[in-house]
DNA sequence: TTTTTATTGCAACATTGTTGCATTATTAAA
DNA sequence: TTTAATAATGCAACAATGTTGCAATAAAAA
């Protein structure tokens, strides 16, 4: 039998601070904007929990650190992960793209369960003008 | 200006390892597999000279391991990142895949530099008649 | 053979994340 | 409202993965 789960200060206070955001935040980003307040083991339970409510993507960089976004279409059976995200190697924000990925067929005996793009390079910010 | 790198047994031995492997391996694989011939600094190393000499491509599972397969179709200057890459759930491999990643038009203003695509699922030896 | 310096091994440290457990706070029941 | 059940929290300790500094070693060049 589940868990029957609790509406608590604390997930509000870590769901007002990924609502605010407007990129994916890793836990360090929201330790240091909740300044102390909670205890960082507190916090990796919550953004873990998120994730198994479905809640939350979870999106890990290329140095392998996770990163969290709220999810827009998704569903607790299906995580809407046929879109992009984009790891910016200027800013270093990772940003959920609506562009639709494409795939061409899998070779004949794989089947696929999840996919997972992570495009780099310039944001909208940190791209031409801006960078010269 | 540069290092100049040489040719020592101990690269030999990674180097060996990576050839006959087929499936990305991780740090703790080469490890294991030479148990205890190396230092595990130095396999780090090793793996990130690799890396840079573009001889080694480094892939970053979901859960933030790295794991590294050698470049087939690769040059220094570019990675050929745009193929896939596939997570099996059941054996727990990764695999270069040759089928091609096709990715829509990224909207305005964001600029593309390298790629990385992760499916995960089963994969040939674990899909369908093997799992019933 | 000698010299130069890249490479290695060791110890220590850094970062990210997890587990166990006593305490606290939320929800449900009385 | 009060009490009981238990989910959530905080703390300490641990685990996995990766990095840095430095003295000793080994590869390549002179």
């Amino acid at each position: 039998m589940e868990k029957k789960k609790r509406n608590t200060k604390t997930k509000q206070l870590v769901m007002s601070v990924l609502e605010k955001a407007n990129a994916a935040l890793c836990h360090e980003d929201i330790e240091k904007q909740l300044s102390g307040q909670l205890d960082r083991v507190t916090i990796y339970r919550i953004l873990q929990g998120f994730c198994d409510d479905g809640i939350l993507h979870k999106i890990t960089s290329e140095s392998g650190k996770s990163h969290y976004a709220l999810c827009h279409n998704c569903s607790l059976e299906k995580h809407n992960d046929e879109h992009l995200h984009f790891h910016c190697i200027c800013c270093d924000n990772i940003f959920c793209l609506e562009a639709p990925l494409v795939i061409a067929p899998l070779p004949a005996g794989y089947e696929a369960r999840a996919v997972s793009c992570l495009i780099s390079g310039y944001c909208r910010d940190c791209s031409g003008a801006s960078r010269g």
